[in-house]
DNA sequence: GTCTATAGATGGATAGAC
DNA sequence: GTCTATCCATCTATAGAC
């Protein structure tokens, strides 16, 4: 346990998050894991296959974090709802990771690129099928739901920009007031005031 | 007109928003402008401020857009919903320059830095001032106003990033679907099923 | 599996001629 | 205002000893 590529992993999202990824040398990767960039080699070819292997274990956390609540949850709006606090609170769980997946999708030559992209576009179309039902069981308003599943995602994935751990609000808090504005805007009716949002099971 | 300083920047926005600030290195600028790289220092001091340049004027523009829209507005909730389409068409007008003013901000020193957060507060504010004026005219839901502001902004800055010029939705009709979606979250109303939205006069 | 040493390329930036 | 030439630091990655 805590082998040296797990140390590698854990100071290279640490650093790709402070500097970003094309600021952050196998040097700086090196001196904060407290080995000689050299050895690094024997555990990752190259500096981007670290970024890789951060990217696709982030991203495959997500898809099964959203697959365990759609298992469990069902109602159209029940679904759509818990899948929004879910997406909202892994992002604000893995803060750092998910920031570099957002933002450092250009360290990665075509091949590695498309492989992401099409295991982000995988989990899109969770969200997008999640609006279809609601739509068609007229408890969404009508829209593009292509177009809407976009601005919801990015939206739910904006708090983990802003968010500190010591704020104002709690995970909890700011997934729940997300999570009411989205739901108000897809179903048009009136937001709970409070945000107390009753969730089910995990976590 | 058309002087070499112009044209770096132009070179230098599209680089930057295609490859990156960090991975665009001052000969890709040289070679793109059809120049030797020495010939930028004579333009600009470093790379930085070639950076720098495009980051103060987009967001000079964004405020003074914003500006214009509540100088000749009246009524918080109309107020709010034109500012939202403004800010959102100038995303998508002005989509490569925005996207790296939301994403290479770590390419700036300590005082450089500090300069474009305050311009980019300073905008936010006026975002939260309309926020707060339309939940004291209880046309907005009461709600965190600070942060539904993030939330608004971020949405509705979204689009940029995935908008294509001949896609198969123009800049007016995203716009439209954006700021009627969040216009319903923040009112907890219906939205008009149409995204036709009258607007006035600019642009 | 980690080390020392270094290759080989490229980075930002400067000097000085024209 | 643009050029050629070059400095020097740093970068990713490799070779080979232990």
């Amino acid at each position: 346990m805590a082998g040296t590529k797990e140390i590698l992993k854990r100071v290279s999202i640490d650093l790709f998050y402070k500097k970003g990824y094309f600021a952050t040398s196998i040097s700086d990767i090196a001196r904060a894991a407290g080995i000689q960039k050299s050895s690094i080699y024997y555990h990752y070819a190259t500096k981007e296959d670290i970024l890789l292997d951060i990217l696709r274990s982030t991203l495959a956390d997500l898809i099964v974090t959203i697959e365990r609540v759609l298992e469990t949850t069902a109602g159209s709006e029940n679904r759509m709802r818990q899948a929004i606090l879910a997406h909202t609170l892994f992002h604000l769980d893995r803060q750092k990771e998910v920031i570099i997946s957002d933002s450092e999708l250009r360290g990665l030559r075509a091949e590695n690129y498309k492989d992401i992209i099409k295991m982000r576009d995988e989990y899109e179309h969770r969200f997008q099928a999640l609006i279809k039902d609601g739509m068609s069981d007229h408890i969404f308003q009508n829209g593009d739901f292509k177009i809407i599943s976009y601005a919801v995602i990015t939206m739910c994935t904006a708090p983990c920009w802003w968010y500190r751990p010591h704020g104002r609000l709690d995970k909890q808090a700011i997934a729940g007031i997300y999570t009411d504005f989205i739901m108000a805007g897809l179903t048009g009716n009136q937001r709970s005031t409070g945000a107390k949002s009753t969730r089910k099971g995990r976590r």
